[in-house]
Order: C-alpha cells, then structure tokens, then sequence
DNA sequence: AATGCGGGTGTAAACAGTTACAGGAGATTC
DNA sequence: GAATCTCCTGTAACTGTTTACACCCGCATT
C-alpha cells in the first residue's frame, strides 16, 4: 500500500474545485475569486502540498533556474559574487545551479551541456577558459548567456565589461612617482581576464615610458602559491624590482607570504599591489593596496542582464562598463612627494 | 514560423524507430541492438539533440539534484566543501543546486522549500541555524536528509558525526603546558556547531582544572569581524589571558589582526588558536596554529550517505565519526618542556 | 426579450520523457 | 511442426503542471 502522492488533482478534489483553478490559485492569478483561492490554499496548507517544479517547467517551458559557471570557487573573488547572486536571484523566485570548473575547459563543457539538459533560463558565465566547443555549444541552443569577457563576440552573448584599464592606470601612477622598478605576477596564460590585465598592465607601462625586464614579467596560478613561487624566483635575482603588481589578491598575498619568509619587508622593501579586493586584503598585516573590482556590480549586472533576457526579450540592462580603482592600503609606499598627512 | 524544437520524437523519427528505443539508448540499456544505438546516437548529434531533464524526473521520479545548504559561503571552510562535493556530485552525474542561508533561519526554511519542489533527490544541510519549522517540512516529505550535527535526532536524518572533542582536547593538552590563562572566542550562538564546541572547550578546561572567568569567554560570529571586536575587548581588560581559542578560523584572524593593530605579537604576547584549518592560516604571518577539520571527508560522507539513502535505499553509509585533530604552526609557543629543535 | 460583456470556473490537450506490457522474428528444443 | 525461449522493438499509459478554449451565469445595454 504505497502513500498516494499529493499532486495538484488531490488538492482540487479535496477543494472541490478543478486542478486549473488550483493552478491559478498557486500562481497568485487575479482569475480566482478570493473565496475560492481561500479554500484552495487551506487545503494545500492542510496537505503539505509541495509543487512539482519539474512538471512545472515541463508545461511552462520556464524552467526559473540560472546556471553559474565559476573557475574556482576557492578564490575568495567568487564566492561573494555568488552569494550575492544567489540572493538575487532567490528575491526573483529563481534557482542557482552551481558548477566548478577548476579552470579545466573539459569540465567547462560538460557544465555547459548539463544546465543546458535542466533547461536553465540563463547561464551566466563566470570563467574565462573558453573552448571553441563550448561556444558552439551555447550557440546551437538559444539560452541566454552573460559572460565576463569580450572574447565571445557571439552577437547573441551579452558580455559584461570590465574596464580593468582605469584602476591599473591609477596603479601605475601612484607607483611611478616612488618607483621605477617594476614588476609584474600575472596569472595562468589560458585565462582570458588575465591575459588582459597583464597586457593592459604593459600597455600601461610603456605609455610612461617604462619597461619590465622580461625576468620581472612571471607568470603565477592565481592561487597563493603561484604567488609564493614566482616571488620566491623574483627574489633569487641579482637585481630586484622595488615594487610588484599581481594579477589577483591571491597571488599577491602568496608573494607577500614569499616576502616574509625571507625575512623582508612590505613595504619598506617593496610596494606590493594586489588586484580584486577581496575581504582578507584588510585581514593581514600590512593590509594590501590593491585595485578593486565591484563584484557586487558584477553580479548584479549579470542577473539583471539575464532576467532582462528571458522575460519577454524586452528591455536590455544599460550594459554600462564597470570601473577598477585602486584601494591604497598600506602594502605600498605613498609616493614620495605625498604630504605627511597621509601617513599612518 | 516558430522553428520546432528538437525532442525525442523528432529523433525517433529521424532514425525510424520508437521513441522508446531513442530512451533507452540515451539511457545506455543494454536492450538496444547495437546497431540501432548507433544510428540514434548519430542522429542525436546530428540534431544537436539535448535530452530535457525536468520531463526526464517527472516520468521516473528521480531528479538527480541534490541540495546543497550552507549558512555562508564567505567563509572559506564552505567553498573547499562545496567544491569537492560539487565534483563528486558532477562524477554520478548529479548536479547541485545550491543556497546560502546568511545565517538566516528564515531564509534557510525558504530554501528547503523551494528544493523540496524542485524534487531534489537528498539535501545536505551544512547550516546549523535550525528552526522547527525546518524539521517539520522535512519530515514531511520523505527526502533524504544529512546534516552536519547530532541535533537532528529525528530518525529519518543521517547525521555526520563530526568529533570536535579530540582536536579540543589536544589543543588545551597543548597550551596547558606553557599557559593556564585561556581565554575562548566563541561563534554565534545560535549555531549549534558553535555551541558544541565551546561546551566542549569548557569541559576540557574542566577536566584539568582550569576555568575561564567570565570577562575571557567572548562570543564572536564566525567571521573576522567578530574576532576583531572581541580580541579588542579582551585587550581593553586590565588582567589578560596569555592564549585564547576561537571558535573558528576567521575569528582568530580578526584577533590576530587586533592583536598586531596593538602593536603586540603573536605568539610572543599571546598563543593563539584557530578551528576549521581553512587554506588561509598558514598564508598570514605568524601561519595559525588550528584544529583541523578534515572537510573533503565531511564532502565524501554526506555525498555516499546520500546517494546510499536514494539508490534503494540499502547499504547505509559505515557512518564513521569524523575525527578533528591540532595543527600546530607558528601562533602558539610549544609548551616550555619541549625540546628546543622544535623551535624555528 | 435579445444581446453583449466579463468574471469565475472547468475540460482537455499539450509538455518531453520513461517504462510496463505486448508482440514479432529467429533460434532452439522437444 | 509446434512449443518455447531470447532478443529486440513498438504501443500507449503515465508523470504533474499550465493554459487555450469553451462555457455558464448574472448584470447592464439596447
């Protein structure tokens, strides 16, 4: 004797009503009359009734779930973006479905054709190590994508712009007037966004008229340890840089660690400079100066992006770029014509 | 002109067979004759043709989603968690949906309800802000449920027994050696993880005769901020403990960071000890001493119970208690008796 | 009295799969 | 030569909702 399931035509019989009225009771429909709606939400209350979102999405052809792709949700840059996010979305009665890719363009793939098999209203496309495959993919299908780079061209993808050159603009010169050494940490040669930061960065350079010697140029993972080593390496030279710029906090909390060990000192021996701000920057001891990223104005674009592309197809979001700006902290020297004041 | 969607009767057509056949070789059944697998298989790729998901488990009663419930994602003990979970689920061919309750009861009820509907197979709730309202919607329906704390003794819930107690008792058995003024740094108390362990600390105490005064015994909220404030609070006493506990590892570095605000260090002021063993403690400067929980075995053992409760429901998971255990690193001194090469 | 209107409700056909059951075609057994 | 078995395939019922459409009823207009 198996329980009988509780579905919609249990709960119309019990209200003596028809399962389209229960429908339309359950999607708040201004069709039923409040007595009605009434008797019906007593009898679900009374059941436990719990809908059946799968059947739902079935006959609704909505599916009221997002799909978010991030590289590494052990970097703390992501985290937050999904919470934010999910929080978002959660206020628009929607679901996240979660996937990590750690960084591996084989498991990108087979997010993608995952979420696209749970039909997902929106995918928003938080990793940059893009596959051709992938894009063809999201191409054959029309759900609606928002992505963080300016890679996919794809007419179809909304991108969302990051406008990483104004925050390492402000970076380059508030170190120029203290230093001219410079070096650089970038991050792993498949990422996109690193790619960016690290070309935007050298861009950057030669318009003041410096250069970076092509052994202060390393390459890091965007974790701590690729920070740890590649600083590590910087300091085994004969002639070093007296400042660093990393391509994320992580890497430049690894070279802080670097740093440490040997018994050195930020940023009486070098300015360091991180790039994200994410929370644990003001956490150590010196806190890290670095250029922030509004990751809550990332999420946000993305939802509302996303939102804007499965409701009717109307109204597209402003699609404004989202500015960098550096965060001084105490991990890099003033320059040195700054008065006192600023001084801790 | 709406272009007609691809399904399965589109394929069955394609390939001149029944919509069965297409099923049962989208679901590897070993009753398809080889040969026609093929040809619906290249018929599937010729189309581009993405099996729905959502009909998929309304027809056969599995959705192949698990929940996933955290209380905040911010904290990095969860995103190593969920990472590892996430590539176990992916490797079954499960996906994850997830939610972050903040903390928040209310908004946790929310988020069982809405995985309730969306029929997911088994819930891991590694939140522990509980509420009976919680308790009683799920025991309700039938899903499988894990969580993280013995506080669920409602018979149907798997509980992973995490044994706090061990790593608490080398911790005190650790500092009592060179210290007997421990002060604690409790998490939120409407967590019951939070509770459990300064319950289990006390007793500790206890049971080597030592006890913590009143003015020692702080509550933060399990994230920095919380450290910061009560480590500055305890700093403001005029008597001070020499070493303090938290209850987590955020909160020892806010306290740690309070303490080198003051211009004092670690451990040469204060011995200072972590719990959880995120990533983070051995990247700041002094690397934390913690208790390590191990969570890639928590991920491990709430995935296998849970997949063990929706597979036919036999073989229940060996159900071991998952044992903590102390770390230490450079925050607290070595008790005086130790011998001197274990100094740096 | 006929017509129109609109709010509230029911009927039944989708939606896209799975699967119990039936059955056909060969091969094997009696 | 019939019965049985095995292997493969098809038919159709079923899953739980939404929603287009039809309909009814009471009221206001003509």
């Amino acid at each position: 004797m198996k329980q009988q399931p509780v579905n919609i035509s249990v709960i119309a019989r019990r209200a003596g009503v028809s399962t389209a009225t229960v429908s339309r009771t359950l999607n708040g429909s201004p069709l039923v009359r409040e007595k009605t709606a009434e008797r019906v939400r007593k009898v679900i209350a009374g059941l436990g009734y719990v809908p059946n979102s799968g059947a739902r999405s079935l006959s609704s052809g909505r599916s009221n779930l997002l799909g978010v792709i991030i590289s590494d949700i052990t970097n703390p840059f992501f985290p937050d973006l999904i919470r934010r996010l999910e929080h978002l979305a959660t206020d628009h009665s929607y679901d996240l479905i979660f996937a990590d890719t750690d960084y591996d363009p084989v498991r990108l793939e087979h997010c993608v054709q995952r979420m696209m098999e749970r039909r997902v209203d929106g995918i928003a496309l938080l990793a940059s190590e893009m596959h051709q495959r992938v894009v063809d993919l999201l191409k054959r299908q029309s759900v609606p994508v928002v992505a963080l780079q300016a890679q996919l061209q794809e007419s179809r993808f909304r991108t969302i712009h990051v406008d990483y050159g104004s925050g390492i603009r402000e970076a380059v010169d508030h170190l120029r007037l203290g230093h001219s050494d410079l070096a650089f940490i970038a991050g792993p040669g498949n990422l996109w966004t690193a790619n960016r930061r690290r070309e935007l960065f050298l861009k950057e350079l030669e318009r003041n008229g410096l250069k970076v010697p092509r052994a202060w140029l390393l390459e890091g993972d965007h974790r701590a340890d690729g920070g740890v080593h590649a600083m590590r390496k910087l300091l085994q030279q004969k002639r070093r840089p007296t400042a660093i710029l990393c391509s994320n906090d992580l890497t430049a909390l690894g070279a802080l660690k670097a740093i440490q060990e040997a018994g050195l000192q930020v940023p009486h021996d070098f300015s360091l400079l991180g790039f994200d701000d994410i929370d644990l920057v003001s956490l150590v001891h010196p806190r890290l100066s670095t250029i922030r990223i509004p990751r809550s104005e990332i999420a946000t674009q993305a939802f509302f992006t996303l939102l804007a592309a499965t409701r009717d197809g109307l109204m597209a979001a402003p699609q404004t770029a989202i500015m960098t700006s550096l965060i001084v902290r105490d991990s890099s020297t003033p320059p040195r014509d700054s008065n006192s004041a600023k001084r801790r």
